[in-house]
DNA sequence: GAATGTATGTTAGAGCTCTAATGCATGCAA
DNA sequence: TTGCATGCATTAGAGCTCTAACATACATTC
């Protein structure tokens, strides 16, 4: 018998608190009408404007392919634009419209007021623990692989 | 300024550790040529036959319809088969195929593994504070909602 | 018996995610 | 100059995920 409870498995616990998270951001995200992955994007491109998509990618943790995805749908809705690097013919840069950057800023109200409620449940103490113990796990986790 | 650093952000970092989670599980699982949403099915499966898919959803954290899309992956594939049950001519009963119990089996021992290396890195006590922390974070992400 | 309620199953549609493969552009080196 | 390496963008294909809506079947209550 190799196997294992799933109440043992860490993993079964990191999977819950990331879907919690990701409902609960999904919600908050909804007043503007974005996904949770569209406003990581918009949050990322308001700060680095003209940021390339593969650059863009890396930042929010996605490969490339997804964030053309996730940027194809954005530009439909006219929220970002997509213009061509005057050197490098290949880079598009993509920056936000003004529509994109109050979307941006609806959503952020809402995603901050979340993490908000999120460090309030933990002292100073067990948030820089938590993080130290997440980190741990990324590290291991990438190391098996 | 509402604007938070995505380091100060706990999300962050829950994502983070969920998708090195994922990526390991999803190599651990690719011996067996299955999905870790597969696997998960699958070890239920094992574990309760002629379960209902809604049921089944419940017990992986997904919704039906999502279930649906795995388990007529899975069906395609011969691993599991559904049969109509005696009394309830709604319900479906899944049950695992032979060759269901095996890519199971086979998926199962990298999955362990993989829960294995992650245990080790981490002392008793940590663990037990991690799940605990872990814990919280669902419930006032829930309660957020 | 009829109405309500609960649970299951399914379809439709939108969106995210990955791997793999391809094409293009730039820059560096032989 | 030619070739190679690097990086960006894109397409194709498979699969997961959700919400919304609808259909079905059983159970309870009136």
């Amino acid at each position: 018998m190799t196997s294992m409870a799933p109440e043992e498995r860490i993993g079964s616990h990191i999977k819950r608190a990331e879907q919690a998270l990701l409902a609960a951001k999904n919600a908050a995200c909804k007043p503007a009408a974005v996904t949770v992955p569209q406003y990581a994007a918009l949050l990322w491109l308001a700060e680095k404007p003209g940021i390339s998509a593969a650059a863009l990618a890396r930042l929010c943790g996605v490969t490339p392919p997804t964030m053309n995805t996730v940027l194809k749908n954005l530009q439909e809705r006219g929220l970002i634009e997509r213009t061509p690097h005057e050197w490098h013919r290949n880079v598009l840069e993509t920056r936000l419209t003004e529509e994109g950057r109050a979307a941006m800023e609806l959503a952020d109200t809402g995603a901050v007021r979340v993490e908000r409620a999120l460090a309030a449940a933990f002292t100073e103490e067990e948030r820089e623990l938590f993080i130290a113990l997440l980190g741990r796990c990324a590290e291991v986790l990438d190391a098996e692989r």
